[in-house]
DNA sequence: CCGGTATACTTCCATATGCAAGTAATTAGG
DNA sequence: CCTAATTACTTGCATATGGAAGTATACCGG
């Protein structure tokens, strides 16, 4: 492939399905969650209030709403998050992060953050991780709720 | 985030989610067909007498084995892949590329390049670019018939 | 204040996908 | 050879997801 562009993407594309296999198995064993839900958890954590509506994460976790919604419901039965309406607009239903759920996303976090070691373990300097995610980091700005 | 390996990961999930929302609107407006159907192609026009079994594909893919039959159906109602069995093993039924789809996996090609050169058109050097492909092949190393 | 438009959310429907089970064919061991 | 185990593929089932349509609420122009 003599196209670098193309390269990268392509190659990220597969990088992506390799991670995604990778966590999801040792996620779901570990904390019963899938790595999305996780996603969603970890986006209330880092929120205001810990609350989010269900458009904001829809937006940041880069699916639609009607997925937020049925993300959130078994979330909400688990007493993980709960469901709050705005007192000023009663269109918004925001997703709120109880304390149950702040426990389990601090360890859930906590294993995928020796995931994510694990996968640069071998082969891989200190400055090339940090120059990947700078580089990966580029192709994601300008979102709002980075959670990286 | 003060992890590197942790932002690292979180960022490639969301570049993930955004290149593959901006590539599939694009591919399949231009040629009809979705990401993983122009994937499917590419690999089968690298592969030595343009065809691979099912389980083949799979693993390049990183779909499941029922995926791959179930994404193949069509494109043979297109003429774009034939199957043909194994002389010596009637377990193999490969996936062939034919005429019609060799011509429809170039023109989609060159759409996606163009596509992936936008991708980095403002504010990414060549040496930027070029690096990210690097690091990024460097989690996909180790798999057989890597397309980029 | 009123009607039209926009927004937030939910639900229905169609599609995509993995896994388990089933079928067919090959290989391995005795 | 024969049987057991393995491999390749397909299909049934359950789940996940996006988009369209529906509902409720808020905002805006007059």
């Amino acid at each position: 492939m003599t196209n670098p562009s193309f390269s990268a993407v392509l190659r990220l594309l597969g990088a992506n399905a390799r991670l995604e296999e990778r966590f999801s198995g040792g996620l779901g064993s570990l904390h019963g969650l899938a790595l999305k839900e996780v996603l969603l958890l970890m986006h209330l954590a880092q929120a205001p209030r810990r609350r989010l509506s269900r458009i904001d994460l829809a937006k940041r976790l880069y699916v639609s709403p009607s997925t937020v919604t049925r993300m959130a419901a078994p979330l909400e039965k688990l007493k993980m998050v709960s469901r709050e309406a705005d007192p000023r607009d009663a269109r918004l239903a925001y997703v709120v992060l109880t304390e149950a759920g702040l426990e389990l996303v601090a360890n859930a976090q906590a294993s995928l953050e020796i995931m994510a070691a694990d996968v640069f373990r071998d082969r891989w300097t200190q400055p090339e991780i940090a120059t990947l995610a700078d580089l990966l980091g580029r192709l994601t700005a300008g979102q709002p709720g980075d959670l990286g």
